[in-house]
DNA sequence: ACGCGTGCTTGATTTGGATCAAGGTTAGGA
DNA sequence: TCCTAACCTTGATCCAAATCAAGCACGCGT
C-alpha cells in the first residue's frame, strides 16, 4: 500500500495535513482542537467503485467525511423503488439522517474508487461538551444539510426539467470550486439514471436536456465529462432573469 | 391578560408543568436539567394571525417552539416568489435553518392566534455542553428534519398529485396525534394555496383531489375541516400496497 | 345586515415530461 | 480481442397537471 502523502486516497493523512481541513468538519478549530479530533477519526482503506459505507437500517454509530472521490445516497421506499437522496464530494460530511433514529435512513456508496473518514457520533458528541466551536460546527453543518435540502424541494417542487439540471450543474459546479478544482470542467460522477432520480425527471428527459443545452451552446457534453461553456447561459436556463446592463 | 394555566395561550407555563414536555425539546430531560432549559427561554405574548416570529435575512439569535396554534415557514426565491417550506404545529420547533449562515433562511408567520417558546440558541448551546442529553436532544431534532425534508422531497420527485395529498394528510394526522388531539377530525389551519405551494401542486388541484378522495367515501371536507373516514384508502391513495389479508 | 374581497371550486384547453420503443455507445470480463 | 450488459440517446405517443376562465361561498369590516 502506497503511504506517500501526495496520493489523495492515502489512509494516514492528518487532518492537520489534510487539504481538506478548511471546508471539512475542523473548518474552525484550532490545531490543538484538531489533534484531538484527528485521534476519534478513523481512516479505512480505500473504496472501490460500488462498496457501501453504510446501509439504510444499520445501526447509526459514525458520521463520515469524503476525503477523495463521491459517494452517493440513497434510500429503498416501501415500493422498493430506489431514492437518491444526495450526492457527496470530498469535504462534505454525510450519515447525520441516522441521528434521529439511531439507525441509518439510508445506503452510501462509493461512485468510484474513494476514501473517507470515519468520525465515531458517541466520541464527536463528547468532544463537542470540551470545544464549544467543534459543537457549533456539527450544528452548521446539519443547518446547512436543512437549507441545501429546502433549496432542492424548491427546485422539485416548482421548476422545470431545464431549470432543475442546471440548477444542479451549478451546484455541483460551486462544489468543486470550493475545493479548488475547476467549476467549469468536470466529471459527473454519476450516472443520468441517478441524476434524474435525484432529479425528479427520467433519463430520457435528461438526456434531451443536455442535448438541448448543448445544441444552445450552454454545455459541452462528453459522456460524463461537463464543460460549462456560458456559465451565465446556465443560469438563465436555471431560471434567473436576464442580466440589466 | 389571563394567567390560568389551562389557558392553551398562557406565557407563565414552565416546561415542567406545559403539556408538551414529552414531545418538544425538553424530551428526554430530567427535572433538574429542565428547570436550567425553562431558565432561558422566553415566552411572549400570543401572536396573532398574520404576525411573524421572523424573517427571511434576520440575524439568527434564536430558535422556537410552538406552544399552540401553527406556525408557516416561507422563504422568497430571487423571482420574488413565494415559497413554502414547512408547517408547525405545538411541540414543534423551527428556525434551525438559520444556524448554518447566522442568519435566517426563511419567514415564519403564526397560521392564527398561535404562541412560541424563544430559545436563544446561544445559551441553549452553552447549555448543551454540560448537559449531554440536551446536546443529543438538538442533534435528533435536527436530524429528524433532514430526514422529514428528505422523505418530502420524495415525494415532489416521484408521486403524482394525489399521493401527495394523501401523504401530506397523513403526516397532519400523525402529528396532530402525538400531541393527544384527533388523527381523524382536524381543521387545517393553512390555504390551499400554501398547501399547494408546499407540495408542488396548484391551487385547482388540491381542490380537484380533495373533490375526488371525498367522491371516493375516504374524505369528509368541509372546507378548513377535515374528516378522514377511511385512513386505509388515504394510505392506497398515498401509494402504499392493498393489505394482504 | 350588507357589500366586497379573498379564497375555493369546477370546467375546458394546453403542454411538459413520462412512457413506450428502438438503435447506438461504452466499459468490463472472458 | 471480442462479447455482452449496462448505459445513453433520440423519436413517437400519451397523459397528468398547469393554465385559462368563470362562478361561488365564506369571512371581514363598515
Amino acid at each position: 500500500m502506497d503511504t506517500h502523502s501526495n496520493c489523495p486516497h492515502n489512509q494516514r493523512v492528518s487532518c492537520l495535513d489534510c487539504s481538506l481541513k478548511n471546508v471539512c468538519l475542523p473548518l474552525t478549530l484550532e490545531t490543538g482542537d484538531i489533534e484531538k479530533l484527528d485521534n476519534i477519526i478513523a481512516r479505512g482503506k480505500p473504496l472501490q467503485k460500488g462498496d457501501h459505507i453504510y446501509r439504510q437500517h444499520d445501526v447509526f454509530s459514525s458520521i463520515f467525511a469524503v476525503r477523495s472521490g463521491s459517494v452517493k445516497s440513497y434510500s429503498i421506499d416501501e415500493d422498493g423503488d430506489e431514492l437518491v437522496t444526495g450526492f457527496y464530494f470530498p469535504g462534505e460530511v454525510l450519515g447525520m439522517d441516522g441521528i434521529g433514529q439511531n439507525q441509518h435512513a439510508s445506503s452510501a456508496v462509493a461512485m468510484e474508487t474513494s476514501s473517507v473518514c470515519q468520525i465515531p457520533f458517541n466520541y464527536l458528541g463528547e468532544l463537542s461538551q470540551s470545544i464549544p466551536s467543534l459543537q457549533q460546527n456539527c450544528f452548521q453543518i446539519m443547518s446547512q444539510e436543512i437549507v441545501e435540502d429546502r433549496r432542492l424541494m424548491a427546485l422539485l417542487g416548482k421548476s422545470h426539467a431545464d431549470q432543475r439540471v442546471a440548477t444542479f450543474l451549478l451546484t455541483v459546479s460551486t462544489r468543486k470550486s470550493r475545493n479548488r478544482l475547476s467549476g467549469t470542467v468536470f466529471r459527473l460522477p454519476m450516472s443520468r439514471g441517478d441524476m434524474g432520480n435525484y432529479l425528479g425527471l427520467t433519463v430520457e428527459t435528461i438526456s434531451r436536456v443536455f442535448s438541448r443545452l448543448q445544441k444552445q451552446q450552454v454545455l459541452l457534453v462528453n459522456n460524463k465529462e461537463i464543460t460549462i461553456l456560458d456559465i451565465d447561459g446556465l443560469r438563465v436556463a436555471g431560471g434567473a432573469k436576464v442580466a440589466v446592463t
